[in-house]
RNA sequence: GGCCCCAUCGUCUAGUGGUUAGGACGUCAGGUUUUCAUCCUGGUAACGGGAGUUCGAUUCUCCCUGGGGCUACCA
């Protein structure tokens, strides 16, 4: 199966774009076929610099590689494949060829009307409440008209004439049945005045000669169907299977879109969001595998993706399971590679932790309590500057932890600790002689612990007293200790 | 306004004539012999409305309502 995926380049990859690559995606690699990349920049004015190459890296980034077509090598956009140019704007000639057999066979028409004349007639059929379609000045043109204008000329585009009385059914892949009826089409245009097509000539033309099997778009594009499968017949083509995608929405139910949230993957990207759990949240919004699995990794969806298992209604991006997406995959990373991984987050604030040996111990700690990377060197920081202990930490009502006992508590901790053997510095021998001391002195565990956690690390929260003390050694934890003066 | 699409917990969804309407996220409660996080257990919460078909409709049909998309020489 060939699919592809054909942005504009008039920004940064909406994350709904990507979804329905990463679709694209998974049903020509199910299939073990090839996925095309097609940049459409037939609107001049929209497309902006360097908008390809953002697109390409974010596609690469998710882990969507194409086979074919417009694609990054090293760094630089490129292309490959045997069915090419991919990038519009270099294909111009081949349009115009069709365009020509259009017009040939009155399939299509020229029209010379202004802009103005356009607006002024759309309005006045808004007031009569019709809808607003092309007249069909420019049909009624005679062969000697039209011949006299293109001489002189003058500027115009081309139209197609739809069969008004036709009535275009077709078989969508996630809808179902369709029907539209010709009279309520209009007139397209499909080459504009400036000599590039319109989206809907150049995707029928394209993905014909590119062979493509299916095509996989958004909802936005529903309405135009009819009008590309005229054209696909018009111009004696055989058209593809399609499936139209549900559209992602804003919590309001509008078409997502910026102003209401984060579009742009980007934003997610530099959030700290893991490919791994973006892919598997959006694949998820929208689709499912008819079971209870939550979980995919790309190849796992690549094995599961069922095109007829895509929901009929848009989805609203809510981003609340994404986060927990995000946490499952974290907690999958290896110690050794999420030590890796944070590393350099950590180094950026403590310099020490770069050639530091402990570090993946230290790391281990606190992979299961974090949700992005970025959190790691905050949460890690006592293991590399002295904890700013106060009073108001060490006290706490709920563990029971009094004014009046801390000194106590403390004198007792230094005692007990500096009584175990270095061999024995670790969680279990550790547990082992503070539940000694707590139920010898009459203590509650939380008694002695919560001041033990509190003064190794300075925070409310952090990973456990025996986890920390062990990582930071017997005289690390006793020179804390020592240093609380209350 | 016209055309088209859609409609199950707050959110993502399972369900295809007979189910205590299931799961996940969130949330709430409890537990994991110290906190937070993790993890575990439990609770909370939904078939938009009306006809019809049928012995029986969440499920099939129609209407309504609601929501959305499109309605450019943008994609």
């Amino acid at each position: 199966m060939r699919t592809r995926f054909a942005p504009s380049p008039t920004g940064f990859l909406h994350v709904g774009g990507l979804r329905t690559a990463l679709y694209a995606y998974l049903i020509a690699k199910q299939s073990k076929g090839e996925f095309i990349l097609r940049i459409e920049d037939t609107d001049q004015e929209r497309s902006v610099l360097g908008a390809t190459e953002d697109i390409l890296r974010t596609l690469h980034w998710a882990g969507i590689a194409p086979d074919e077509g417009v694609m990054l090598d090293q760094g630089k956009v490129s292309s490959k494949g045997a069915k090419g140019p991919y990038i519009q704007s270099q294909r111009l000639e081949v349009y115009q060829q069709y365009a020509k057999k259009l017009l040939d066979k009155g399939s299509a028409y020229r029209c010379f009307c202004s802009s103005e004349r356009l607006g002024q007639m759309r309005e006045d059929q808004q007031k009569r409440k019709e809808a607003p379609m092309y007249d069909r000045l420019c049909c009624s043109l005679s062969e000697e008209e039209v011949k006299k204008k293109v001489e002189a000329d003058e500027p115009h585009v081309l139209r197609l004439k739809i069969p008004r009385s036709e009535k275009i059914t077709f078989n969508d892949d996630i809808r179902g049945d369709l029907t539209f009826m010709g009279h309520t089409v209009d007139d397209q245009v499909l080459m504009k005045s400036d000599g590039f097509p319109t989206y809907h000539l150049a995707h029928v033309v394209d993905d014909h000669l590119m062979d493509i099997d299916i095509v996989i778009r958004g909802e936005e594009w529903l309405s135009s169907l009819p009008k590309h499968l005229l054209l696909f017949q018009e111009l004696g083509f055989k058209p593809p299977r399609y499936a139209h995608v549900p559209l992602l929405l804003n919590a309001d139910k509008t078409k997502l879109s910026k102003r209401q949230g984060d579009v742009a993957t980007e934003e997610y990207i530099n959030k700290g969001y893991l490919p791994e759990a973006l892919v598997n949240f959006l694949a998820l919004l929208g689709w499912n595998p008819g079971n209870k699995d939550e979980i995919f990794s790309m190849e796992e969806l690549i094995d599961k993706f069922d095109i007829g298992r895509i929901q009929k209604s848009g989805a609203i991006f809510d981003t609340e399971k994404l986060d927990w997406l995000q946490g499952q995959w974290i907690r999958k990373i290896s110690s050794q590679e999420f030590a890796e991984r944070i590393n350099p987050i950590v180094t950026e604030i403590y310099k020490e932790a770069e050639s530091d040996p402990d570090f993946e111990s230290k790391a281990v700690l606190i992979q299961d309590r974090l949700t992005f990377f970025n959190e790691a060197a905050e949460m890690m920081s006592f293991f590399y500057e002295e904890p700013k202990v106060t009073k108001e930490l060490l006290i706490n009502d709920k563990q029971k932890v009094s004014e009046e006992m801390l000194p106590n508590v403390l004198d007792a901790l230094i005692t007990t600790l500096e009584s175990v053997d270095d061999k024995d510095w670790n969680e279990d021998g550790l547990k082992e002689v503070l539940f000694a001391l707590a139920k010898d002195k009459g203590w509650k565990n939380g008694q002695i612990l919560w001041p033990l956690r509190a003064t190794l690390t300075g925070l409310p929260y952090s990973p456990g007293a025996f986890e920390v003390a062990t990582v930071l050694g017997k005289e690390i934890t006793l020179k804390r200790i020592r240093a609380i003066s209350i």
